[in-house]
DNA sequence: CGAACCGGGTTCTGCCATCAGA
DNA sequence: TCTGATGGCAGAACCCGGTTCG
């Protein structure tokens, strides 16, 4: 991971971002203009009422191997534009080091791409290489997701959002995965971002708690993703958990900013769904309130699995011979999934390993330690 | 020394609704 | 009325290994 020297970088940025933008601004708009003369398509006659589509515009996506039906679905109005910047993106980003073949692809998935100017691609390009060493990372990302770098035209809000966020003091490797992971953060609204920030502050004084500030960055550097969330998705999670765990606020607050955070980006209405069937299937199993919650807290990821997995990998331990008493105490064991439990039971039922008196833990481990573990037991064996 | 604890890494887009401005 | 910009939504687990404990 090329992680950056991202806070180094971009603690000048402010700076040099004011002078670049009067230098550039010349030069970049005698570069534009050339350029668009040359490369802009342009449809025939002045834009009439009926709005027709721009005919060498189809030309140029056709050449450039563009999925036009995928394009004209998505943003439709794109086609009716009378000028847009097709070859300057295909030339740019083909100088960045995209293939013809990732290029067709952004267009066709987010075709109002097309309509930015050199200038504005290459202000934006330079805010985001101020946080990546390489081109390649940028149309990495930009193969996975062409909205988050595309969707927002305002290079202003982009750059504040990198001061802003960077101002949260996270770590340059969360930092850099943020951006990597979760790139729309940065085409939100600085005042989104920021009212985000602050929900997560004011759930952190809501409990309680005494540093808002770290609380914040504590959960973002946990799961990256909260700041895509919603407000209203983010605040519903911590009440249904605060409503069915019933947990003192400080309790409450240490579970968000352990484990708790990764369950914090789910769908509401799946969480509070998984509680339920959850809930239900630990009763049938001979399960009280206290027990259910406990384990809930002590491994709040077993409400990330749906009600089929949950149910496909307590069936599993449980035939195994394993009690529910056993996952109660090392719920972690639910981690792997149903195949490589099911198979690892079965290994250490041929080497006879008893469950019941050395425990379950051995289930809970990677890959690498169960075979050591497993070849040791399998020589004992042969003694 | 092995067991147990603990936390970290991976992963998240593509579509829709709404609103403001042209 | 059309378009672009923006916010929000659904969807859904698994694996690894460092460190501490006994």
């Amino acid at each position: 991971m090329a992680a950056v020297p991202a806070v180094r970088a971009l603690h000048g940025l402010h700076q040099s971002f004011v002078l670049q933008q009067s230098f550039r601004l010349v030069s970049l708009q005698l570069t534009s203009t050339c350029l668009s003369r040359r490369l802009c398509s342009a449809a025939n006659g002045p834009k009439l009422p009926q709005n027709p589509e721009n005919e060498s515009l189809l030309e140029n996506l056709n050449l450039m191997g563009v999925d036009i039906r995928t394009a004209h679905q998505r943003q439709p109005g794109v086609f009716r534009r009378l000028f847009t910047n097709e070859k300057v993106l295909a030339q740019f980003l083909k100088e960045k080091g995209a293939s013809c073949k990732v290029i067709a692809s952004i267009v066709s998935r987010f075709p109002r791409s097309i309509t930015r100017s050199l200038d504005h691609l290459e202000q934006r390009w330079q805010l985001w290489r101020n946080v990546f060493s390489t081109d390649a990372e940028i149309i990495s990302i930009l193969e996975r997701s062409p909205e988050s770098f595309f969707r927002s035209s305002d290079n202003e809000n982009l750059q504040k959002n990198i001061a802003f966020l960077m101002s949260l003091s996270l770590s340059s490797k969360v930092f850099h995965r943020l951006m990597t992971k979760a790139p729309r953060t940065f085409s939100n609204s600085v005042a989104l971002n920021k009212q985000k920030v602050e929900l997560l502050e004011d759930i952190c004084l809501q409990l309680g708690g005494k540093n808002p500030q770290q609380f914040a960055k504590t959960i973002i550097t946990k799961n990256i993703y909260v700041l895509i969330m919603s407000d209203k998705r983010i605040q519903s999670n911590v009440d249904t958990l605060k409503d069915f765990l019933k947990l003192s606020d400080s309790a409450l607050l240490d579970l968000l900013e352990g484990r708790g955070a990764y369950i914090l980006d789910l769908s509401s209405e799946y969480l509070k769904r998984n509680l339920k069937t959850f809930e239900q299937k630990m009763f049938l199993l001979g399960c009280d309130d206290d027990e259910i919650k406990k384990m809930i807290t002590k491994y709040p990821e077993v409400l990330d699995f749906g009600p089929t997995t949950l149910n496909a990998k307590l069936d599993c331990l449980l035939n195994g011979g394993i009690t529910i008493k056993q996952i109660l105490e090392k719920p972690k064991v639910l981690d792997f999934r149903v195949q490589i439990i099911a198979e690892r039971l079965e290994q250490l039922q041929t080497v006879g390993y008893d469950l019941k008196q050395n425990g379950i833990h051995i289930l809970d481990s990677s890959q690498k330690r169960f075979l050591e573990k497993m070849n040791k037991l399998s020589a004992f064996n042969r003694k």
